[in-house]
DNA sequence: CTGAAAGCGCTTACAG
DNA sequence: CTGAAAGCGCTTACAG
């Protein structure tokens, strides 16, 4: 590793003027020549600057504060911490991840990453909930992924759930189904009612009314897959919007014995299927899925942006895939993300 | 955040002494007296070694780097991050995990590891395969987790694949099947080889000799279906071994065409099943557990091994829910790690 | 037994 | 325009 010493010492000058170029605070301090000449030297030598040295000056380490939890039980997590490094690292940050599922209390976990200097915690939930912000964050800039704080103060990002039932429904409608069906969870998610309303509402503004048999909540596995079986004989939907993977299983596998076929004689919008689902049997579904690398992604630039809040980076760089949309400035990163629907294949809706 | 300085100023004595207590090298050098007025200062004011300072002097940062492959795209991602997390944090490391599925090279996203002063890296592959390990790793010590080098020189952490195949297949064995049929996968992987030669092994064990029409691999959607229904109607197996979920998927779908039950006309044994499959098909499904946990456990533990190898602690903590099994040593961890057969239901075997 | 000093790699007033 | 100096929090010979 070549230090500002070395640089100093090839080129002659004293490490304080190193440090000033390298720095690019040479603008009308350092003759205009030995700057060259410094940088040149530098780029030769590869030198790369030590920001833990850095960091005992300026008491900024360039590292974030990952905490989230559930990491190895939901295939959410990867998403999220994929979309958070992705940020950090365009952001010339680094990550310190730790999760809260373990033997370790979340508190020592906490402590541990202040040890080391973080600028700043993502506190990411994997299922979008209200959430209390453990007390030992919340004096350093902190950012709430996939979770509300319970006073609603605290810089969070979400997706847009309410828009996500509208949406999948939506689509059941504009694939001409008329007697749509909704699947959702007993567990009390905040996603879980709001994707409902959603729903709701697209139904209304197609005009169509079809009572309180078409909604279904359901968990476990066989009591949920009789009140699916009783749902398709009695009500005959044409058309289901699934609240999650487990749902449009339990329907597929419904599906199955009434000798129903997906997308043919019915439509079905899940969302967010996993991947193991969506090798084998889901091509045929239509998903919307959820935004968690975006969560991550943007989780990340919020925090950047609290930290540098003197003086921000212009604009926050694009997540990959979002490149033609305008580039949003540090103070308007969205707190809620539109999710996008994946054509697995055309939803095709069949008479029943 | 106090400081030596601070409990220097506090209890008299210099920095050095303070130093000298505070690193519990102080015997026979320092007056006891001092050193216990030292200690209860430093208690009181609950100071936190600042390990960034530290590290200019040692050059040891107590940080891991963790790079990793797929972490979105695979759910066994999470599962290796949290068993290297639990391991550094016992171990007094911390981890800055990286992953190479983004838009930044591998290259990079090393080279930023290196100057954050990470003193070791753990490598992760998501499936069990010969890989070559980047360049920019190897002056450091590193592990590779769930894969192996070439060349075999590097110590890597990596499942028991022949043993899941054994035990998988030994287990349809005990629950009375005898027409045990393998389904596995056309992609090229270590792990499909290996459990076949476990589960042929297993067959012979037991004097059974089935033909190799009973070994199927498959790959896709729709011809893994066809495949398997003409398996089922031309060999007639009673109980089957799913080299992973997406097989063991498709064989609950064409179970279900044949009507037939998995625990009473059929058994079945698979590999890691995913927990949504888990919610709703697969309480069904006796599975082998992947060791992914523990693989990035002892992966961090060997890594930190090797770091610390002038004076290793005695002996490694073991991962919970071992924490029977007698101590390894840390020159002694693990290099296959054995797997474990996660019974959700009896398996059960009825006629065809 | 204890402390002054040098140094890890860097930044930042300050003096010239 | 440039450099000497102090300091961030710590460790480590070395002198007493």
């Amino acid at each position: 590793m070549t230090t500002m010493k070395e640089i100093a010492r090839r080129t002659g000058v004293s490490i304080s003027t190193v440090s000033l170029v390298l720095n690019d605070r040479d603008a009308g301090r350092v003759k205009p020549k030995t700057a060259v000449h410094v940088r040149r030297i530098a780029k030769e030598l590869g030198y790369q600057p030590n920001p833990l040295a850095r960091s005992l000056r300026t008491s900024k380490t360039r590292i974030l504060g990952f905490i989230s939890e559930e990491i190895a039980t939901t295939p959410y997590a990867g998403g999220m911490i994929l979309g958070a490094q992705d940020a950090a690292s365009r952001l010339g940050y680094v990550m310190l991840t730790v999760n809260t599922e373990g033997i370790a209390s979340a508190d020592d976990e906490i402590a541990a990453l202040r040890r080391y200097g973080v600028d700043g915690f993502v506190y990411a939930k994997m299922f979008n909930c209200l959430t209390s912000v453990p007390s030992s964050l919340t004096s350093l800039p902190f950012v709430l992924a996939d979770a509300q704080d319970e006073e609603h103060r605290s810089p969070s990002i979400t997706p847009d759930e309410i828009q996500i039932g509208y949406d999948a429904t939506r689509r059941l409608i504009t694939a001409g189904c008329s007697r749509i069906a909704y699947i959702g969870s007993l567990d009390p998610m905040l996603a879980q009612g709001q994707r409902l309303v959603g729903h709701l509402q697209a139904l209304k503004d197609a005009g169509l009314d079809l009572g309180p048999g078409m909604q279904i909540n359901v968990s476990g596995n066989e009591a949920a897959l009789a009140a699916i079986d009783r749902l398709i004989e009695s009500e005959h939907p044409d058309g289901f919007f699934c609240f999650n993977d487990a749902r449009a299983m339990q329907l597929y596998l419904c599906a199955a014995r009434h000798g129903l076929h997906i997308g043919e004689d019915i439509s079905v919008v899940g969302v967010d299927n996993h991947r193991v689902f969506a090798e084998t049997l889901s091509p045929r579904l239509t998903s919307v899925e959820l935004p968690h690398y975006e969560m991550g992604f943007w989780a990340v630039s919020k925090l950047v942006s609290l930290i540098e809040r003197q003086n921000p980076p212009k604009a926050v760089l694009p997540p990959p895939g979002r490149d033609t949309a305008p580039l949003p400035s540090f103070e308007s990163v969205p707190a809620k993300i539109h999710c996008r629907l994946i054509e697995k294949e055309s939803v095709q809706s069949g008479g029943f």
